[in-house]
This record gives C-alpha cells, sequence and structure tokens, in this order.
RNA sequence: UCCGCAGUAGCUCAGUGGUAGAGCAUUCGGCUGUUAACCGAACGGUCGCAGGUUCGAAUCCUGCCUGCGGAGCCA
C-alpha cells in the first residue's frame, strides 16, 4: 500500500510503496543504500543483490540524486538508523531522471546555495528548518486562539507610514502613492477596538540597506494587539505565547532540533518568567562592563544589545527607554514622564531583538500632541485619532519577528535560512 | 552609505613572476552495513572584467563589477 515516511511506523513487517526523491546513494558489489526523501521524512533503503532481481540491483545502481521514485519494500526497525526504521527494497519505478543535480553532497558556499535556494529547499537541514517554522506558525495560531484572540488581516497596501522613520517601498496605486506595509499595528488598534483581542500574521517590508545576519528586506511579523491591557498585561502575554511556541518544538520537533544540532537545554529553560531590566540599568550594566560609548538617551547598538542577553540564560525585557528614542505612539511612564512603558525582548545567545511593544497611548490630547511633535500629517492619521474619540481603552500590542525567532529557536546564523525564499539586499531572485 | 575580506574546473579550494593543480560532482571499473562511504581510471579551464608594468602575469599596479562578513537602522 502507499504510505508516506512519516507513516511508516505504522507499517513495521508491511510491504509498503513511497513516492520519494533519491537525496544520496552509497553502494558496493552487492549492497546499495539509498538515501530517500518524501518531503514527509528521510529513510534509508537498502537493496541487497541476492534478495532482488539482478534488473533492480543494477537500476539501484545507476540512479542518479535527485531522480524520483515509487520504492516498495518491507518496513523493518534498525537501530543503527537515525530515523529508528529502514525499508527492504523489494521494487523500484523510476518516475523522473534526473542528471547533473548542482548541489552535491558536499560543501558549498553562500551564493552558490542562494542561487540554487528552490533546489537547496530540499536538504536535511533547510527540511528541518522549514518544519520549526511551520511549528511555530501553529503554535502561535493554538496559542492565540485558545486565548480567545480573533485574527485579522491589516491591509498590506497602505496609504501612509505607520512610522515616519524607516524608509518605504513605495509602489502606485492607481494614481495615488501606495507604500508596502511595514507593520500592521495601527490597524490592530482599531480592530482591537472592535473585537478585544486581535493578532496578525502577515508580511512586512523595510526598504533599509541593511546587511547583517538579522535582517530581511521582506519578513513575516505576528502583531496582537489587545483592549484593556496595560504594561505589565503585555509583558506577561508575551513570556507566556514566547515560552510556548519554543516548548512548542521541543515537543513536536525533536527530530528536527537534532538535525540541526540545536542545544535543547538551553531552549528548556525557556519557560516563565523573563528576566526584565530597565533601560536605566541596563545602561549601568554596560559600563560595568566596560561600554564607554553609550551615554543615558542613546539607543543601543547590536553590541550593546548581545553584551545585555549575555547576562541572563533566558530571554530578557528591556523596559522603560527614552521617550526620544521611541515612536510617537507609546504611553508615557505616568511617575517618568521621560521614559515610555514599553519592552524590547532580547533573544539569548546574541540572536538579538525578536519583539517590540508597548502600551499605547489612549488619550486624544496627548497622541495629538505627539504627531505635531513628530511632524506627521494629521490628515493622515484622522482615523487613528479617531479612536481616542470614540470610547478610547488603556490597551497594549507587540510584533513578533518570525524569522529571528526561528534562527533562534534552531541555533542558525542567519535569518536569510529561516525564510523559503529570503528577499535580501542584493536578491530577488529565486 | 561606511569599514574589512574574497572572485582560479559544475562545486569547495590550493597555487604570490617561469608548462594550470587537488578533493567532490559526472562517466567507467572494484568492494556485502554504508552514514558527506571508500579504492582505481577517465573527463573537466575566458584564472571576475578592462587597461597597464614585464622577455614572460592567475600572481605586480590602476579602475570597474559581483559576492561575503560587520556597522548604522530595525523585528
Amino acid at each position: 500500500m502507499k504510505t508516506t515516511i512519516s507513516n511508516v511506523k505504522n507499517h513495521v513487517g508491511e510491504q509498503v510503496t513511497i513516492g520519494c526523491w533519491l537525496a544520496n546513494k552509497r553502494s558496493s558489489g552487492k549492497i546499495a543504500f539509498l538515501q530517500l526523501r518524501d518531503g514527509t521524512g528521510f529513510i534509508q533503503g537498502v537493496v541487497e543483490k541476492s534478495k532482488v532481481d539482478e534488473e533492480i540491483f543494477k537500476k539501484a545502481k545507476q540512479l542518479t540524486q535527485e531522480s524520483s521514485l515509487y520504492v516498495t519494500g518491507v518496513v523493518r526497525v534498525d537501530e543503527r538508523s537515525p530515523f529508528g526504521y529502514e525499508l527492504g527494497v523489494e521494487n523500484i519505478e523510476i518516475i523522473h531522471e534526473a542528471s547533473d543535480y548542482p548541489i552535491t553532497p558536499k560543501e558549498h558556499g553562500t551564493e552558490f546555495l542562494m542561487d540554487n535556494r528552490h533546489l537547496w529547499l530540499r536538504s536535511k537541514r533547510q527540511h528541518a528548518i522549514m518544519k520549526v517554522r511551520n511549528e511555530l506558525i501553529r503554535a502561535t495560531y493554538e496559542f492565540f486562539n485558545d486565548q480567545g484572540f480573533v485574527k485579522v488581516d491589516p491591509p498590506i497596501l497602505t496609504g501612509s507610514a505607520p512610522e515616519g522613520t524607516t524608509e518605504l517601498f513605495h509602489t502606485k496605486y492607481f494614481d495615488e502613492d501606495a507604500y508596502l506595509s511595514q507593520s500592521g499595528q495601527l490597524y490592530m488598534e482599531a480592530a482591537a477596538m472592535a473585537l478585544g483581542k486581535v493578532f496578525s500574521f502577515g508580511p512586512t517590508f523595510r526598504a533599509e540597506k541593511s546587511k547583517t545576519r538579522r535582517h530581511l528586506i521582506e519578513f513575516w511579523m505576528i502583531e496582537p494587539e489587545m483592549a484593556f491591557y496595560q504594561f505589565e498585561d503585555n509583558l506577561q502575554l508575551q513570556e507566556q505565547y514566547v515560552s510556548h511556541i519554543v516548548q512548542s518544538v521541543l515537543k513536536n520537533c525533536s527530530l528536527e532540533l537534532k538535525t540541526l544540532e540545536r542545544d535543547i537545554s538551553k531552549l528548556e529553560q525557556v519557560v516563565p518568567p523573563f528576566s526584565k531590566i530597565t533601560y536605566d540599568d541596563a545602561i549601568a550594566l554596560l559600563h560595568k562592563k566596560g561600554f564607554n560609548d553609550i551615554a543615558w538617551g542613546d539607543d543601543f547598538g547590536s553590541p550593546h544589545e548581545t553584551a545585555i542577553a549575555e547576562s541572563f540564560d533566558k530571554p530578557v525585557f528591556i523596559t522603560h527607554y527614552p521617550t526620544s528614542l521611541k515612536p510617537f505612539y507609546m504611553q508615557p511612564d505616568p511617575n517618568r514622564p521621560e521614559v515610555v512603558l514599553c519592552a524590547d525582548l532580547i533573544a539569548p545567545e546574541g540572536y538579538g531583538e525578536i519583539i517590540g511593544g508597548s502600551e499605547r497611548i489612549h488619550d486624544y490630547h496627548l497622541l495629538k500632541k505627539r504627531l505635531e511633535e513628530h511632524h506627521l500629517d494629521e490628515a493622515a492619521y484622522k482615523w487613528y485619532l479617531e479612536l481616542r474619540q470614540y470610547g478610547s481603552v488603556p490597551h497594549s500590542g507587540f510584533g513578533l519577528g518570525l524569522e529571528r525567532t526561528v534562527a533562534w529557536i534552531c541555533g542558525v546564523e542567519h535569518v536569510r535560512e529561516t525564510i523559503p525564499f529570503p528577499r535580501l539586499l542584493n536578491r530577488l531572485y529565486p
């Protein structure tokens, strides 16, 4: 009967047929080992000359890398396999014979692999990363649905900049100018006033000439927004959410983490409560660590973030940044208006900021004042201001960068491996 | 945009002024438990591009292009 590699555990001792590709093969005069993959997993097929027709054995020896096949054989348990099972091959039917597959079983450079991203995705490592990414997405929907959130999709084409600072991708909307979304947050605030607790999951575009292992031009964000949530409620939700996705990956992707050689003891520690440090204390900590290049009022650079994260063994919130460093919509601390009720969540092991969040200003007059101070066009934000005119309530939210979170959980160096087809500074292909 | 490094066979690299090299891939042969299998043979070149120095340049000089790493900005 036809089955998949992920299902062979239910067919031990039975004859099955699997539609698959040949990832690699090894052979000797009397035995051939076929490394097979079918998308659901990886399994080794063993072809023994003494047990199959001469013709089948000859066919097995001549198979080329990445040819597609129907392989029929008997499933057996084998302790020598990392997967736990093997297939005793009885028949091979070639669907399509591949030739000169570019990605050979030796090492390759980044540029070559990126040019062949459409094929690189087939590798065991990329397969594992994509499965972890999927588990993060699955666990995200699970978490927010269980907590009574409603998923809301903000627009991707927008007429104005949500935050004035960063560069936007410009396009035409018939005769008008339009921009690709760099955050759905403002729309999510409107949605929270309609539906209470909402979250979005969608693409984000930043036309910044960033060229580091933490940056993509196009990336995916999860942006929850909650009515009646204040600063502390927001942090509590974030640590529960991040813990949930990490624990889900540990539970459901153990084989993938093993493939990626991830040290899971570091992930097992990711449970609430997370550490918290104020901006003031973080500056003091950096001074103590010998950083003389930063003073109160400066934003942290990447080396600073890493140094702060190194002082903690799980993700750490940096809270209460100076108002001047943050966007116009963040709620000032009532006791200290020079700082805002915000928090960035920094992942351990140098993976940088994975969440930025805050309580939002809900007072009409203060928000109007902030728009003026930031020289933003009030007409473009008319609808956003109106949210504060009709039953305004305290509310908070945050945005989590999916690719950085995947990179951290998988322990991969660069975010370009955590999205199927990365858009980078010099790469729009494939 | 700035700083640093690199570009030689399909891929990964060695070669620093005197005949263009290795491993892998591919093809052929050998091998009964391989884990990037191994062993033998064959095949494989616009040395990034343009100009210059020299009897002679992959190698030295100048300019350009492309990529990588990092910074700034951010998730």
